[in-house]
DNA sequence: CGATAATTTGACCGATTGGTAAAGATTACA
DNA sequence: TGTAATCTTTACCAATCGGTCAAATTATCG
């Protein structure tokens, strides 16, 4: 019997094992070549098993492509949730570029694999993006300006603060390649996130304490 | 006879056009699915010819993909190759900036190209990203490092300084989706390139004015 | 015009794609 | 231990992939 969908809840250790597995699998192979370009040969072979058995726990590719995605939504979304409106603007926005940055460090495929679907039209999460995440970008930019507002914070646009600080943290998974490539051996190493860390918070910090700019 | 490497030289009007034509569908699909996932018969439905014609000028999927990606180098390069270390650095940062949020705006599947080939791991392209961009970027590293010895910029990372605005501008492109849906309709409309200049304007010029940070 | 070169087409190729059918092997559990 | 449910494999499918070929068509130019 199939597993997925007509079954009554239980998981049997296996089949928790193996679509384990496959995700993982998944997370690589659609991370690095998108979703048009991964193929489930690709994915089985990674996951360690036969095409037929990987289609035995998910039916389509579209089946495992889309548990991804809904799952890297709450993780993706997460750091910017912690950002506190009763906490200090410049430490709140601190900790918030230093979380994203983390996440390019240590998760980097899904990083990609999220960059994939959006540069690709976001096709399979055009809704997602609509939804849940334009309403936190809202209620946070409200936030933001509120700070702003109370003469906490520099005033500066909150829509495009939130995209420099995506954008400049993820850049360092999405673009890993090339910042290895320029930044050659002897500065490419793992003390790039440092240094990156180090740069964004003087550019941040600097750049929106209040009293600067208009 | 084929055309392409088999001749000498002269080239015909129909060959021109539509060499042309084909390497502007080749741009729309490649930007918009990866190399992977473009198809030669969507890029010749695009250009609205049959697939074996378009295989008469262009003799593999690589051929045309190769040749998008060299002429794309050089105008991807330009921007930065026109900062000059006699200007003022403020300025000379600010419009950096500014061209490369117009191109951007201008050529955001050019960008996406760009994207997704670095995304993907750069297979086709890392030989320029280690070669011309490395020193090109370590070259402007030094004009950005003399400028705060001199105390004309804040002391800054000059790589980090670069990948940062590399991220903010061309995530304009290769997020457009993203940034839209955040957005919503009546703030996504063409006005975003400017309220996200006069964003990075004030992010970059505060953050970067000498005695600022560390 | 004629002829030669350049262009376009339809028919086709083997390999790979996403996915299925059914039988065999293994596991869980009464 | 028996057996029913779960898991795995082999063999296969139609569709699509990148690319070829030869014949038909069109453009160029003396």
């Amino acid at each position: 019997m199939k597993p997925r969908a007509a079954r009554t809840q239980r998981r049997t250790r296996i089949q928790e094992e193996n679509e384990e597995r496959i995700l993982e699998a998944a997370l690589e192979v659609f991370s690095t070549h998108g979703f048009r370009g991964a193929t489930i040969d690709q994915i089985a072979e990674a996951a360690g098993m036969s095409k037929p058995n990987l289609l035995y726990y998910f039916r389509t590719k579209e089946d495992m492509h889309r548990l991804l995605m809904d799952r890297l939504l709450e993780t993706w979304l997460a750091p910017l949730k912690e950002m506190k409106p009763q906490g200090d603007p410049l430490a709140e926005i601190r900790s918030y570029i230093r979380r994203k940055l983390e996440m390019a460090r240590d998760f980097p495929r899904e990083s990609r694999l999220f960059a994939n679907e959006i540069l690709q039209g976001a096709p399979r999460i055009v809704d997602a993006l609509e939804g849940p995440l334009r309403e936190l970008v809202e209620e946070k930019a409200a936030v933001i300006r509120q700070w702003s507002r109370q003469g906490r914070l520099a005033p500066c646009d909150p829509y495009h603060l939130i995209f420099s600080i995506w954008a400049t943290t993820q850049h360092y998974a999405d673009f890993d390649v090339q910042v290895r490539a320029v930044l050659g051996e002897k500065r490419g190493g793992e003390g790039r996130f440092e240094d990156a860390a180090r740069f964004l918070d003087q550019l941040y910090v600097s750049g929106l304490k209040p009293g600067q700019g208009v």
